[in-house]
DNA sequence: TCAAAAGTAGACCGACTTGTCTACATACAC
DNA sequence: GTGTATGTAGACAAGTCGGTCTACTTTTGA
């Protein structure tokens, strides 16, 4: 692992865990072992290493995202994406690290300007999670022909699926209710 | 209006709408021109003053929420709140003032520890709003002697209008999809 | 009328922030 | 072997942070 991946592994741990402002670069840098000229060489400002991290969430998080979604039929994916939910919440995805909502979400509020570059790399994220929804829905037999339907349905399940997030994310994991299997069938049905 | 009102005031606009950390003391002092003296005869410390705006947005924002959700019948509770959410999002709600996501999840992003009293409060925020929901839907004579299924519809209301809180918020407002009234009768009947 | 309460202005404190820079050590390629 | 790149350690700059405090002014109520 080189040192540059190294800051950002820990970069991001530390980000994610306590939010942005939160963290300071000498906490980066005493958690990392590593020197402040090192940080430096590898990153021009502490919001550079910011959207390092959130490229490498963005990488991580799609990576695991794409698996719980290809599924074959889009009731499946549906039923999928919720189990799959439900498992981050409750710490049992390691390539995950522990739950502490959504980054994204969570750095989005952190920068409430559209136009700074990690807002713009928030909103890039939500739209590549819309994709991966949409193109699993998109390869199910029962869709594949029918791009106007299953984008909806993409909407709506990752409409549910932000408000899972948000709500377990702040209630803490307490008197989270996950949609009905019955629920899912109506929404994915054609 | 008192100078504490007044504080509370000019602190809530400028967290709700830059966030926690990145408000500091100075900057509240300077837009709602009082001594610095003053605001610390009022407020222990800035999380006081924090909890103290939280309190005034958790009072500002139920009473919307609730005229929004006195609706005689089920359908016509999840309509109106959807159609009472995209209101504020295009901020045309003046007394919730300009969009800038739930005020309690930003709160909370900021605040990851759960015995913080910040988060405590946004916990307890999204625990009243549920009530409302509740509330509202064993109103209706529908769901008046259905307790379980009334708790049930307003989780996945409550679910669904959380997300698409996150999503205006993260993506600005762009490429937001409001659940359909086929969807909206589907969760409501009973 | 006059004292107490509540306000203003802003200097000041110590701790912390991001970021730069110097001085030196190590590792590796030619 | 030697030069270049990359690393370490940490002092330092310049500014901000929350919070305290003094000195003075205004408001208010008995």
């Amino acid at each position: 692992m080189t040192k540059q991946e190294h800051i950002v592994n820990t970069a991001l741990t530390l980000f994610y865990t306590k939010g942005l402002h939160a963290v300071g670069i000498n906490e980066i840098l005493a958690e990392s072992n590593v020197a402040k000229k090192t940080l430096y060489n590898h990153f021009a400002s502490k919001d550079e290493l910011i959207c390092a991290c959130l490229a490498k969430r963005d990488t991580q998080f799609n990576s695991w995202f794409e698996e719980v979604c290809n599924k074959p039929l889009a009731i499946e994916v549906a039923i999928s994406l919720f189990a799959g939910l439900k498992l981050w919440f409750a710490n049992q995805v390691p390539k995950l690290g522990n739950f502490n909502g959504c980054f994204f979400i969570n750095a989005a509020a952190e920068y409430p300007n559209a136009q700074h570059p990690i807002a713009k790399q928030c909103m890039q994220h939500k739209q590549t999670i819309l994709d991966i929804i949409l193109t699993a829905l998109l390869a199910t037999p029962e869709l594949k022909n029918n791009k106007v339907k299953a984008l909806e349905i993409a909407h709506t399940l990752l409409t549910i699926k932000e408000g899972l997030i948000c709500q377990a994310r702040v209630m803490h994991n307490q008197f989270l209710v996950m949609p009905s299997i019955t629920l899912l069938k109506h929404i994915t049905q054609s």
